[in-house]
DNA sequence: AACGTATTCAACCAATCAGTTGACAACAAC
DNA sequence: GTTGTTGTCAACTGATTGGTTGAATACGTT
């Protein structure tokens, strides 16, 4: 069991969240304060507080210290290992897709070959 | 908020479990019933019977159905929703991150011009 | 009709989660 | 040292989740 299967567990389901997701969408276009990222939601400073902890735990986003302020900012490898994990197994599948269809095609030849045999002896 | 938004959610959940991500490992590489699904695991099968309900509400998973059986197979399309939402915001974050490598590459050489001025200055 | 196989449904339990409020910690400025 | 700002910690609540067992459904076989 990689050690990496905790960390996928972790961004995985810190990407779950709706809340989160918004979170990340807005740190890609620029590091932001707690304070700042809490500002346009309804709920609660600490709630955003919480989230905003959930997703440094899953390694999705890093944190430096600026006197009281705690700049948030995106990290992007932990990204590389979610694409590289869907990536595979999508690949993976598409693959054996693409064998299927070219089996099918094939039998649909043979088929075809089939009935033109039949025809010219006719 | 775009209808994509509960898939994602319910997908990314989906994928937060390591069962379920073994599972989605193991339907890559060819279809299987429940049953065939649920023998390696020490779960009880309706544990697995669940796990397979939650990857198809999520999308990742579609099932047909031969007599008693429910062949399930990859739903290749749900997890390019997924890359398609990570890569555009893991790219978003590279992108600024070049700019900003790029600002402080000129900083570092104006500083260096200065310093070039000044020796030469004197 | 009765039996076996493959699968789901229903009810329950313990653990986790997203949210709340209130108290606390770290630091800057006065 | 007191005050203000930025943030975390702790305790609580209701909803969801991953697991269990036992009963029910759907279909093929005899």
């Amino acid at each position: 069991m990689g050690d990496s299967t905790q960390l996928l567990d972790r961004a995985f389901a810190a990407l779950a969240d709706p809340t989160r997701r918004d979170l990340v969408a807005r740190l890609s276009v620029s590091d932001a304060t707690v304070g700042e990222l809490a500002e346009p939601y309804e709920m609660s400073f600490q709630a955003v507080s919480k989230h905003v902890k959930v997703l440094e735990e899953a390694g999705l986003v890093t944190r430096s210290r600026d006197a009281q302020r705690r700049p948030v900012h995106l990290n992007r490898e932990a990204f590389d290992l979610m694409t590289q994990w869907i990536e595979r197994y999508r690949r993976e599948a598409e693959e054996r897709y693409r064998r299927l269809d070219a089996l099918l095609a094939r039998t649909a030849q043979d088929d075809e070959d089939r009935r033109t045999e039949k025809e010219q002896a006719s």
